[in-house]
RNA sequence: GGGCUCUUAGCUCAGCUGGAUAGAGCACCUCCCUUCUAAGGAGGCGGUCGAAGGUUCGAAUCCUUCAGGGCUCACCA
């Protein structure tokens, strides 16, 4: 008799259902199955678990109905967890054990870490590479849709068992961070972050935009003198100087390097306070003033294995026409390297800096998805064997009901305003609930960061990344429904319970029950396929999936619980297992929002 | 114009490798606070899954064409 008792740790019982059939079949039919679909049966049939007969038809003829009662029959005598079928047209329904579904939560009730599944220490690791912003001006709404993206992908992917490395390369050099720093030197009157009590990020934002406005004032004037307008883009005084910094930056001229290491101090200080907000963090730093002249050589070697070709004018391309793409410079004319040539260069750098590293995932917007397609097929051209574990996660632009953001219409939503907002609408909103109640203004404050954070997490990451989002801040975040608030609502209240359970019913930890009711059933599935779903989402690179189960995890909690009374339980056991459950919902909910990145209040 | 991508209820979104009558939330309408937190629960209303073909026992899901939106086709990053 198949039974799950000996190999239930490695085994679980849908792989178990899916060898019996096979063997029914072959007993039965003398045929041979390669997959057997399973699904969980629709809440109108009776059974939890349903065996899809359609696709056998292809190896069994005869009628779909009489051949699953066939393979039910098998299955009842079979496995000691099936207890009993129906059939529904070419569905075979299976009724499943109590004790299937006791012994599952016994074995899980003690598991620390439920779902989680630790490195292998043979396993490549992957290297997750977010944020990525510039160094002239502050974080906004769309680099935290990129952090919480890439923060939740790197924990999700270390939670199914794989070494993660959180990294970023940041854009600290080029014309626009020059831009800043002229700005800074003609207006700022030598103002520090100490001596404005300004973030280091706003404060350089701010010369930023000074810049641009003396810019377009001196194109101004010089179109009053009958300048066209192309021509005074161009020969604007303000744009000269910012390209003769450049210059003096490059060639390592001191006052110029030393205005740029302070300036961009500030801005990381400002960036790493924002992180902190969000509570996102990376392993490793890489910046672009380093990494910018990395690639020349790799491709002088691409040259010679005739991967890359010189054209007339001495720069260098790729051609990908085969491939269906175009044909991509990588030097330029002047022997100088492009934006490709430093990834190129950047990625191969990375594997050297970390030699267990197998595959990387960039997050970065959609626009660049072309330049991601040229770089993974050039590095695989290239013949890295981890080129083939590369990839792209894309996601789409965060809208406003305005349009789009634009810096220079002052229509972008500035990471830390709507981080404050977030937290000042939940207080707003707990205050008129009467919540929280006795609690002191330190505590309160504490847990109206971690309900607005939840919110605007929560409702960033359980959408596709690949579809665009329309982020309407007047109507903020939702805190009904499925959203983050809602999920931490039901962990807190989770927390009551336990905290309310009595010695005398903690005293029956041990008490078994063996009969289960319905709901009772449901949730123990739910909970069960949390592991599967960390697999699912570490390999589709979805946060989005791990959301969505939560929510429905708590969904059918919550039936649970309003329909079903813990402390009036029929009985003592019940009652205790009752409050278990509770408990383990309750770590499963922490565990998959500790992968999203999002904090669940004790009270709320 | 070429390439990539998106289109599911009035709105915001789920829908895993094709499977039973396409699911949630918001909004609207009914009920439920003497029991563990009503930021909750039970129910109702609401859909030719952008359009048309095709493959299949079976299509929101796969293929083709078309329409509409987005991104992209720099010796910028």
């Amino acid at each position: 008799m198949l039974s799950l008792q000996p190999k239930f740790e490695t085994m679980n019982l849908q792989d178990t259902i899916s060898v019996a059939v096979k063997e029914a079949v072959h007993t039965l039919y003398q045929a041979q199955l390669e997959a057997v679909e399973i699904q969980e049966t629709r809440k109108e049939f009776e059974g939890e678990l349903t065996v899809v007969v359609f696709p056998m038809l292809r190896v069994i003829k005869g009628n779909p109905v009489t051949i699953g009662e066939a393979i039910g029959g098998y299955l009842v005598d079979q496995v000691s967890e099936v207890v009993a079928f129906n059939v529904v047209k070419g569905f075979l329904n299976l009724v499943i054990a109590d004790s299937y579904y006791l012994q599952f939560f016994e074995n899980s009730k003690t598991q620390e870490n439920f779902g989680f599944v630790d490195p292998q220490a043979d396993a490549k690791a992957v290297m997750v590479e977010y944020s990525s912003p510039n160094t002239n001006k502050p974080l906004h709404l769309g680099h935290i849709r990129n952090n919480l993206l890439g923060y939740a992908v790197a924990e999700i992917i270390k939670a199914s068992g794989k070494k993660v490395y959180k990294t970023q390369i940041i854009n600290d050099r080029g014309i626009h961070i020059c831009k800043s720093m002229l700005a800074w030197q003609k207006f700022g009157n030598a103002a520090t972050p100490e001596t404005t009590g300004l973030k280091g990020d706003k404060l350089v934002g701010n010369y930023y935009v000074a810049f641009d406005k003396a810019y377009k004032e001196e194109i101004k004037a010089l179109q009053s003198k009958g300048v066209s307008e192309e021509e005074a883009k161009t020969t604007a005084p303000i744009l000269v100087e910012a390209q003769e910094m450049l210059r003096k930056w490059e060639s390592g001229d001191a006052e110029v390097v030393a205005l740029w290491k302070t300036m961009n101090q500030w801005v990381y200080d400002g960036f790493e306070t924002t992180y902190k907000k969000l509570g996102v963090d990376f392993d490793s730093y890489y910046y672009e003033s380093d990494t910018y002249l990395l690639g020349k050589d790799v491709v002088a070697d691409g040259l010679e294995k005739g991967v890359f070709y010189r054209k007339e004018d001495n720069s260098v391309w790729i051609d990908l026409t085969e491939e269906g793409l175009d044909e991509k410079i990588v030097l330029r004319s002047d022997g100088t390297a492009v934006y490709m040539t430093q990834d190129i260069g950047t990625a191969i750098q990375r594997v050297k800096d970390h030699a267990d590293v197998g595959g990387m995932i960039y997050t970065v917007g959609n626009e660049q998805d072309y330049h991601f397609q040229v770089l993974f097929l050039i590095l695989k051209k290239l013949g890295y064997d981890w080129a083939h574990n590369l990839y792209h996660l894309s996601y789409g632009m965060v809208d406003l009901p305005s349009g789009k953001m634009k810096s220079r219409e002052g229509t972008v939503v500035d990471a830390d305003d709507l981080i404050v907002d977030m937290a000042t609408t939940a207080e707003e909103l707990s205050e008129e609930l009467g919540k929280l109640d006795g609690y002191d203004e330190s505590q309160k404050k504490e847990i109206y960061k971690t309900i607005g954070l939840g919110a605007l997490k929560y409702y960033i990451l359980k959408v596709d990344p690949k579809k665009r989002i329309l982020f309407n801040p007047e109507e903020s975040v939702d805190f009904q429904g499925n959203t983050g608030p809602f999920i931490q609502y039901t962990y807190a209240r989770i927390q009551a319970i336990l905290r309310k359970a009595t010695l005398d019913q903690l005293s029956k930890e041990g008490a078994l029950i063996t009969v289960l009711d319905t709901k009772e059933k449901e949730l123990i599935q739910q909970l069960s396929a949390f592991p599967e779903v960390i697999q699912q989402a570490a390999k589709n690179h979805s946060p989005a999936l791990i959301a969505n189960y939560t929510y429905d995890l708590v969904k059918g909690y919550n039936s649970f619980f309003q329909n079903v009374s813990i402390y009036g339980a029929d009985t003592p056991e019940e009652c205790v297992f009752r409050i278990q459950l509770s408990r383990k919902v309750g770590e499963v909910i922490k565990s998959a929002f500790g992968l999203l990145g999002i904090a669940v209040p004790e009270r709320m």
